[in-house]
DNA sequence: TTAATAATTTAGACAAACCTAATAATTATT
DNA sequence: AATAATTATTAGGTTTGTCTAAATTATTAA
């Protein structure tokens, strides 16, 4: 099926949206989207007949099981694009969410399939969120990079990945290993740089970048 | 100034057709952009208020200065987004057109310069065709590549770009070096292979990656 | 040079994706 | 439970970019 770019935003918005809120609502995506409630009704009756939602008048909407393998497409493009455009072309990983938002409407099956494999299938994006697979599936790994922590939150250091030199280097200055008790102090939203402390000892300040190939055990339960 | 897709697409067209005529005509725009001649009517209204073509109703139109380095940039992401695709994705050089024709529509300069950057500022695409530079300037190279030769046409070859061990190992195989005088028998467009004779002497049969690093001497005159 | 033909423009319509203002339904409050 | 406040929908309008059909201008051929 062949979808409008705005099409495409609506159900990428529902999709995010509907993590915290079982049903959305009009005025909640018309926030996201930046458009008026009356713009997303037209939307959604849209959406509705390309059933990609389930949507009844005044109550609110919910991605159908299409809809959501729709929104996965579009959500693994965006989080590729980011990955390509900070690990290849030196973006900072607060630069390149504007300009993934358009590279993602490039719908090229293909082309994505390539860029994945000449990313060598990166599990997480930039700012640490998972990447689903070609079938829409998330990293079954039981680790998540460290950049997911907010602040005050603790982990468990379970792998480092990305083992060259400078990585181990780095890891080894700020105390860090496999198995180290990690608390999140404060992250700097202006350059995603974190400040953590170490087995409860080290108090260190560590880049997006290095945070990244930090994985943490993941604490099962969350959606 | 912010140009739409379509206008993009507009001066983009006017900028190839304007090669081979002095002034286009509605009705050649509108074949080349699969539109009707009255659409094209409405769009150069607006191209002209936006003081990007010269218009005279019924004699046709061309690019004004400023219109020519808009399709410049155009012609420049275009090129840069297919050189990446064959370079780093392995797309066949025949594959990346409609691709880039999409890509080529994410208007970042600073995406566009990054990119180069990563490419190591490529002169030529895969077809041969050559990147303007951020200003709009062709490279000032006296040499193309072989790719931009037709059949039955002649050349000699100037330079050999990427000097690594395997184009090395390849032009010796096909009997080609600096100053080689080469004869274009037949392009095979399904693949772009190229059967060609070398020194008056080899009949040789080359894939148009390596062509495209064999650069030939440039016979000044043409456009 | 006039008539026929071809190219171009104009007029009017349409779909997509927005908008504002008015109305309707739901939810919260007294 | 009635009313107020909130949220959603409808009605009708706008802009962009397309279209068809009719009218106009330019070119070519008789």
């Amino acid at each position: 099926m062949k979808l409008s770019i705005s099409e495409e935003n609506h159900i990428k918005a529902i999709y995010h949206l509907q993590s915290s809120m079982e049903r959305v609502g009009t005025k909640d995506l018309a926030a996201r989207l930046k458009t008026k409630p009356a713009s997303v009704t037209d939307m959604m009756k849209r959406l509705k007949i390309k059933r990609l939602i389930d949507y009844k008048p005044y109550y609110g909407f919910k991605l159908s099981a299409e809809g959501k393998r729709v929104a996965l497409t579009i959500v693994r493009r965006h989080r590729l694009w980011e990955y390509f455009l900070v690990e290849k072309l030196q973006f900072d990983w607060d630069e390149v969410h504007e300009l993934a938002e358009e590279l993602e409407h490039v719908r090229s099956p293909l082309l994505i399939e390539r860029l994945d494999t000449y990313l060598n299938r990166p599990k997480f994006d930039p700012h640490g969120d998972p990447i689903p697979d070609r079938e829409g599936n998330f990293s079954q790994e039981d680790a998540v990079p460290l950049t997911i922590l907010k602040a005050n939150q603790k982990g468990k250091v379970s792998r480092i990945t990305k083992n060259n030199k400078e990585v181990i280097d780095l890891i080894m200055l700020k105390h860090i290993r496999k198995g180290s008790r990690i608390e999140i102090k404060r992250i700097f939203t202006i350059d995603g740089s974190i400040e953590l402390k170490v087995d409860n000892k080290y108090v260190e300040h560590i880049s997006p970048l290095l945070a990244q190939n930090i994985l943490i055990e993941h604490e099962n339960g969350k959606k």
